[in-house]
DNA sequence: GCAATAACTTACCAAAAAGTAGGGAACAAT
DNA sequence: ATTGTTCCCTACTTTTTGGTAAGTTATTGC
């Protein structure tokens, strides 16, 4: 058992997951790996189905952990980009790998999702 | 949009966290990984604080989405061990990588890990 | 015959995660 | 002055996920 901020885990990968887990934080984390930045309206506008809650808690949450990085362009208008920090950077393997593994499988069993692929490499 | 099996996903990310998601899935992929085979009974002894309940729902998952292979080694004295099957292998880059990064996690910040270690390489 | 073990299943309940819908501040554009 | 845009926050509800505890079948071991 491992402990790491009051919570408890089973193993290393257990503590990566603490990291990861959730519905879109892979997702949010794996555009800003491919789009290099995103302000909050682009990246709400790219993850098809998020809601400004989820979207804006799980920022936080990447935020607080490291792994995001919220930049503030402009006071006066408010204006913001998030972009990944080096933590983020640092998991860039597993972006890539689950994209192209997910791509792998769409592939052998015949599925189109060539729309908007620019998106996500 | 992709869609595959009535549920849809954004970016080929997605699709493999459709299949990966869950609190217990990597969990019991990745121990599957480093042990080779594994008795229902010695998962549930190595995935502390999986309930049966669980453990059972999230390998029929597994089953059904081909990734991990039952195996019947009697039937008189009912008896079965669970491995991953190809595709369930062709995922271990993943279990690598996140096993790596929570080590790395860890050390970095002064954590002690070492106990049944063994297990999760 | 009786307890123990393996491999589950099921019903029920609690907690956590996510969705819905609205509000709101600050500025910009018309 | 009104509408639109960016960047959020909050209360509330629903859905999903997970936990508890008990039951089941079959077999071995004493």
């Amino acid at each position: 058992m491992i402990t790491l901020n009051d919570k408890t885990y089973t193993c290393p990968v257990d503590v990566t997951l603490g990291f990861i887990g959730g519905k879109w934080k892979l997702l949010i984390l794996s555009h800003l790996h491919w789009q290099e930045q995103s302000s909050y309206t682009k990246l709400r506008e790219n993850l098809p189905g998020v809601s400004e809650k989820m979207l804006s808690q799980q920022l936080k949450e990447l935020e607080r952990d490291l792994l995001v990085t919220k930049n503030i362009t402009s006071r006066k208008p408010y204006r913001v980009h998030y972009t990944l920090s080096e933590e983020g950077k640092s998991l860039a393997p597993l972006y890539e790998f689950m994209s192209g593994w997910g791509v792998g499988y769409l592939k052998k069993h015949g599925v189109d999702y060539i729309q908007d692929q620019h998106l996500y490499k």
